[in-house]
DNA sequence: CCTTGAACCTGGGCGC
DNA sequence: TGCGCCCAGGTTCAAG
């Protein structure tokens, strides 16, 4: 589930392994994701030494010295997992943490290490994930970078700004906080809980949170509150369950949340003394899971 | 502008 | 054991 807590654990468990590391090689195991490789993806990448890991929305993004840089996209399904030491001495006996095999391990970064060879692969069964290629100083230009919002992680993520991108809309709440130009980086789960935990309807539009002056109201300041608190609590539970999961089977990936309304239909409402029960509705031709008792 | 629906692709789960 | 159907973290495009 890549959403933006996701990819900042992955780049986060990433880091100590690739930062510092000579790229010794990109082996690109089939022309194309979503989108084909860019014909010199190979060829520009290898060789070269890695600067750091960043992530800007739900973008992986490792620079190289010389100022290329790779941008990744995990898509609906995609993961990384790190290899160290040797080859696997019995090809094909890796069994991926979530049942997933070699088949779709679609690109394999060949490192060597302060600490020895290592493999960074890029597994994907449904091949929405893509990379790209682009020059670090002009990233912020790109097209997959220059229309994206404001990030929850930040300070400029604040009641003023969603005023701004709210103000005379009368789309959903649902469907606007899933516009990676107003809030980057969220995704369907994490829209979900952060609606919840604000007591905002899914389905209220988005410019009854502005008043008739543009000025937001209360419950657009609880909703950045929100919205922040549910980014920061999941990236906390997946940097801890990354811990484990590294320590396990060398894996990197996915961490297991306690949701409080995502998939859970049919279950109470853990707002305290609500005593709804959760529902699921589609907007967009996604699933909402929300608590139509507390959820205003 | 708005909205919905389909498309991309594979795999898991469920009912029969 | 298998088939058919529905569902899934994201994004983009077409059509109404």
């Amino acid at each position: 589930m890549p959403e933006l807590p996701e990819v900042e654990t992955v780049k986060r468990g990433l880091a100590p392994t690739m930062e510092g590391a000579l790229l010794l090689r990109a082996e690109l195991r089939r022309p194309d994701l979503r989108f084909p490789f860019p014909e010199n993806f190979a060829a520009t990448v290898s060789g070269r030494r890695i600067f750091s890991l960043s992530r800007r929305a739900k973008y992986l993004t490792i620079d190289l010295e010389g100022g290329d840089v790779i941008i990744a996209h995990l898509g609906m399904s995609g993961s990384f997992r790190i290899e160290t030491g040797a080859s696997p001495a019995i090809p094909g006996a890796f069994r991926h943490p979530h049942g997933k095999d070699e088949k779709h391990d679609h690109v394999i970064f060949h490192l060597e290490t302060g600490s020895g060879p290592a493999r960074v692969i890029y597994n994907d069964p449904r091949r929405f994930g893509f990379m790209d290629l682009a020059r670090r100083d002009t990233l912020a230009d790109h097209a997959f970078f220059r229309d994206l919002g404001e990030e929850p992680t930040g300070n400029a993520l604040d009641a003023a700004y969603l005023a701004t991108r709210f103000e005379d809309r009368a789309q959903p709440l649902k469907a606007a906080l899933l516009d990676q130009r107003t809030v980057a980086g969220l995704g369907n789960i994490y829209v979900c809980e952060a609606l919840w935990r604000a007591g905002l309807s899914p389905t209220r539009p988005a410019g009854t949170l502005v008043d008739s002056c543009g000025r937001a109201k209360a419950a657009l300041s609880g909703l950045v509150e929100a919205i922040r608190a549910v980014i920061a609590d999941a990236i906390a539970a997946g940097g801890s369950s990354l811990k484990d999961h590294i320590q396990a089977d060398g894996s990197l990936g996915y961490f297991q949340h306690a949701f409080s309304v995502y998939d859970r239909e049919g279950e109470a409402c853990r707002t305290p003394g609500c005593g709804g029960t959760v529902a699921r509705i589609t907007q967009a031709g996604r699933s909402t899971f929300h608590c139509p008792r507390c959820q205003k």
